[in-house]
DNA sequence: TTTGACTATTGATCTAGGTCAAACCGATTC
DNA sequence: GAATCGGTTTGACCTAGATCAATAGTCAAA
């Protein structure tokens, strides 16, 4: 997908954008300031932004914002909304491989070879932030800081990466869902939205596979931090924290702002046992 | 570990190195040519890199070269050897994240939060360039085509970490160490070494660490795969791959330069049969 | 050349989580 | 309000890979 057909799939009647967003006069009425791009940049190269004008996007619940193998032309920031990223084998298998919500990025994958390695899909009706490498790049060579601040952010990437393939190599079921669930909360806390209560955009299929389960296996995980009072679920998908400490202590540290901590600080022996038996425990 | 550490660290011996060594007058020589930094850079802004000296530093098998938590001051190119990083949990539990050998880079993960996330370790005795970051984003401030390649390397490493996070997601024991001695057998190709025979510089628990596998289960895999005469194994670490197409066949695509290519191109009751069965199928 | 520390192989057994199948639930549509 | 549909829960069973344990190869130091 080009630049242009991003652009003219805008949606019609969001004249706020019609002629493109600069930082400067859309970013500072966002939603996600504070935690998209312009956290990272100092305050005094904030005017050189002018030049950089951001379009929107709409994309419908189900709806891809970019394929695996289109032409790589723009990272995206999530304004509103919910996503999935994901790659594909061959023979039909997937795995997904990031949850984004507000102020989070999409499409670095893409930077590397020109093409995207993976599909990004909304799971929720969304609304992003298009941002032109080519355009972005060529500020970055006049702002010393926006060049520095994307590193971080594609080095944290690999970082949050280098996380959950540590989770996936090493974790067992329990402490897998326990640690995805903490990781949210903590993104919506970040969000200041209730970090205890929350809706699970993605299907019990979608969490299993970004965890390396059956959907079957994260929905008696559920059912067993249910059953031990740790957490309560309404409706499958409204989500309620009881009791953040316990579920820290027992399964994992209090993961980071971007990624999933898989940092675990009880004896092996007793993260085996049943979620019973740790709620009694804690 | 801070830059000046590091480059105390080096050793004395290497006269090439006492002042420090440009990429002009010292990656024209290196065996890393054509791998490393330099094949992404406009020729004609190569004559830029004059600026920047590096430095050497040679690390003895099992020596850290960094350690997680070490303040981020510089990036790292084998130039001889093999690393392994890993990040550790803290209950003593840790995952092998990758390994590296010439021409290949360590460090990025210590961008985002300016101290590395992970320990990076040599499995043999081993030379690294220094390339510290700093001077690097000056120089890149510069010369576009190298802040330009930089984050081409960053996101390759993204999309890296997506496939290996699919393959500890979706695959089997037997499809996971067949992908991986593809893709070492792949990076050897393109290092000019034999693409069939190479030796394995790793323990098992550490190819199980990085698979997501107990070494036990490596092992087996390993000696099934021999009785299947697909591949042949000597003192332990000396591999040869007998058939590399049935390999591929039975088990994934052809492996890409940096990334571990999850592809499988069999239907999926086929996978799951035993490795003899699939030799003979092949 | 023996000793000792690793590392790897192999067998026997066990179990966490996968698989299969049925029932359930809430939302939508006819 | 019956029917359909996508998603979820739950139970019964099974198996890939973990665990435990014994043996053996490899290499370097004494």
């Amino acid at each position: 997908m080009s630049y242009d057909e991003c652009l003219s799939r805008r949606t019609e009647a969001d004249d706020s954008t019609a002629f493109g967003m600069s930082v400067a006069d859309g970013c500072g009425a966002c939603s996600s300031r504070g935690l998209c791009w312009s956290a990272g940049i100092a305050s005094d190269e904030k005017r050189w932004y002018d030049n950089l004008k951001f379009t929107r996007r709409r994309v419908k619940r189900g709806e891809v914002l970019y394929h695996m193998g289109d032409g790589f032309e723009s990272i995206f920031a999530v304004r509103s909304g919910f996503f999935k990223t994901r790659v594909l084998l061959q023979d039909g298998r997937d795995h997904v491989t990031s949850f984004r919500m507000n102020g989070e990025l999409l499409g670095f994958d893409g930077i590397g070879s020109q093409t995207y390695s993976c599909d990004a899909i909304a799971l929720e009706d969304s609304e992003v932030c298009i941002i032109p490498y080519q355009r972005l790049m060529q500020l970055a060579a006049k702002v010393q800081s926006l060049g520095l601040e994307l590193n971080r952010m594609l080095s944290r990437e690999i970082v949050r990466e280098q996380h959950l393939m540590a989770l996936l190599g090493t974790m067992q079921a329990n402490e897998r869902v326990v640690t995805f669930l903490l990781n949210l909360s903590t993104r919506f806390k970040e969000r200041h939205y209730s970090a205890t209560r929350f809706v699970l955009r993605m299907t019990r299929e979608e969490i299993g596979s970004y965890l390396g389960l059956k959907l079957e296996t994260v929905s008696r995980v559920l059912g067993r931090l249910q059953a031990a009072k740790l957490i309560q679920i309404e409706h499958s998908k409204q989500v309620t924290l009881l009791d953040i400490d316990k579920l820290n202590n027992a399964f994992g540290r209090e993961a980071d702002a971007r990624g999933l901590t898989p940092n675990v600080n009880v004896a092996t022996s007793f993260r085996r046992q049943p979620i019973g038996q740790i709620a009694a425990h804690a």
